[in-house]
DNA sequence: GATGAATGAGAATTCATTCAT
DNA sequence: GATGAATGAATTCTCATTCAT
């Protein structure tokens, strides 16, 4: 007959109550997951991190990759879950877009590592659609784009704002700004500045006035209006 | 009687120069790697790409991320090697910085995979800013950044333009709107446009024109104003 | 006033008394394994099947190997706790052989892929000689070839009949033919036919009768011996 | 940039040309998995008996299935290649029968525990029908009952023999007599003897004759006739 | 008695890299 | 220079069994 499997078992641990044990491992994840990279971090180096065997891990998520998704979730949903409390004691539009600048740049700052296995492992897969990240994605943008659309109706921004490559710069000029950030020096009050650099040139870009477009234009047609006023003022010129 | 050629027997095994098998081992990996990621193609898939075995691709690369490392840097040379001439022949501030903003998206819409495997496995790593990826890149940024220099020399654009920031809002812009991209339709004639509105927000954004009040408004104001003087100086005229 | 019963706050947890349970978990078992084989059955599994705990499956089971070993014997023991009544019913030796052929035929049938955990986890065991299996598979070949000897001392059958080969031809031919009817069609009722031609095969191959010359032809010779020894008889008869 | 994983690579071994290390890998994985059975067998237990490491295994073979698969086939062809020189040799249906007996016995004697474990996970596999195994076996069946039927057209066996229900009774006697030979003594010379007798049995069951089917209908007509030539003869009595 | 989370010892399989040929 | 079989360490995942609750 077939041999029998050696006893392990249980030796008799039971620290943590359920939930704690999943939230010690999703921690450790986040750790290990953050610092090594989705392929160079093993599950044994984040067993190890939460102070359990292999074995254990696979008891509260499915697999490698569903930890890691179920970490990503957790934290995205601490991101999405602060903003909408304080953007709603913000007023005016221009303060409250520069809230939403700046507290993206601020949760990315937060963790850039996670921000970049999002990016690498969740938004580039071809289901992302249908994750729930992409819905929490969505909700951001969302809101974000609602301010702007404030604007318009109130009559601060122009009625013609490209909406989504306005998002593209947005989004991704935090993006990308962090992930300079990264190699550079990392001083969070900085961002202050960063988000209002950004809102600034973001508010001229779509501003009511046709501002910049037809500068060339503008220009001449000052030109021509100065060389009118200057006939004008030569006609009056006989002053002396 | 004409002698006949002896059969080698060789099987026509060293059909390449050194060069040659090299590039046609770039070439493979480049395909490989593009399709399936660094960590999920296998040597053994680009020998079999390449249509040699395992063991001569380290007769010409150290290692597999060397391999990387050549494939990449390959790639971003051929991208980095093209524009230059090309901008040579563009004149205007805004037709210059449209060139360098479309084919920063074009470069990028070109190969998503490559780029992503950039961003992975080589910009964000420590030792980035000691690679001939750093150079090759800021050299894009500085020669980007250089036409908007040109334009504010030129009182095109404000002289206080955060150049660090616009840079990230130009090429974030492009890195998101490609991430965004690759899920969606993948239409490279789409970039025109992409690139036109980029440009016009990004113009609008750091034109010399104060934004504080409507230009048109302005202008009109200007030239209504110009008008009562010409009719003022007229009916001033008399008074000599 | 009536008093109300205090709910127990128990929630049915134990519903069964420990026999009915260790029944339910037997139950349980002999489907999983039937379905899916020893090893690739996990305890898990067969908990979830029983509507419990892996951890109670070890309060009525030293371990799986035991487990499967209960289940097979039960198994067992049903199939041979079934047949001694309806054979005693049975008369004539043909028929009585008839009924144990079914029998085997049928119960294998019944049950193919327990007959094959028995085959290969415990019949092929060294051990299996000090097995309860062992006793109950030779009181079914002893009954069996008791209806063989039975026949033979009724003349019926050959006083020389290899026994255990008659019975390794029985036993095999059934196991065989399951076998084989596993890939094929199940048609319980086609069982009837097999048995028939099994047993009509066998009849023939142990029958008492030498084979040497044709039965039918002994018989008619004899027949017309009896009748011409009849006729001469008639001739003789004046005799007197 | 990743880290690169550690050289380990082939510490200078090529003792064997590939066709041997391929043989030795088969002899090896035929001794283990017939001592242990596919389960309990491990790739580790596999590598060791062959003297190389486990990698080396998946160079040769696909997995652990295919290597138990060519395993089975290796032996299988290697049994089903040697009879029919030989049983050219032979002459007479019977002879030629108690062959095809005596070669089936001897082949599964040979290798009992490959014989389960093509019984356990080759046969009973629901693509059986598309294996070689297939193929080979029903080769040897139908060589065999070739042999019957030629023995029909000599007119030595019945015309109404049941060729399916005839195959199943030699190869599963065969079959089980040697699953009880496994855990009896082990004499290859004893079936010479279970061959004669399994031939015997067999031929007697089919041959020409209308042998044991109406033994007890044989028995009374023999009764009737004794009687009658009972009564003949007492007619014949007055004998003094 | 029942629970079920934790255990820990494997299991199969992969693969970058080496080096005798 | 090219080959490709061999290496060996690592990886993810499984699961029978235990025992604190």
């Amino acid at each position: 007959m077939p041999e029998l499997k050696k006893a392990t078992g249980n030796g008799g641990q039971r620290r943590l109550p359920l939930h704690e044990r999943r939230a010690a491992i999703l921690a450790a994840a986040r750790t290990v997951f953050a610092k090594m990279g989705y392929e160079q971090a093993s599950m044994v180096d984040i067993a190890n991190a939460s102070g359990i065997v292999e074995g254990t891990i696979y008891i509260h998520f499915q697999n490698k990759l569903d930890l890691l998704t179920k970490v990503l979730e957790t934290w995205y949903e601490e991101i999405l879950s602060g903003y909408q409390a304080q953007l709603a004691g913000i007023e005016g539009t221009r303060n409250r877009l520069r809230f939403m600048i700046w507290y993206n740049l601020y949760s990315l700052h937060q963790n850039r590592d996670l921000c970049r296995l999002l990016v690498v492992h969740v938004r580039s897969h071809f289901n992302y659609r249908h994750t729930s990240f992409y819905e929490m994605n969505c909700r951001y943008s969302e809101d974000t784009l609602a301010i702007v659309q404030e604007g318009i109706a109130k009559g601060e921004f122009r009625a013609d704002v490209p909406l989504d490559i306005l998002r593209d710069m947005l989004f991704g000029a935090a993006e990308y700004h962090i992930g300079r950030y990264f190699r550079a020096v990392s001083d969070a009050r900085a961002l202050d500045q960063v988000a209002d650099t950004i809102v600034e040139l973001v508010c001229r870009a779509i501003a009511v006035e046709p501002s910049a477009a037809p500068v060339a234009d503008t220009l001449s047609r000052l030109e021509s209006l100065a060389a009118s006023l200057d006939a004008s003022s030569r006609r009056l010129a006989p002053r002396i």
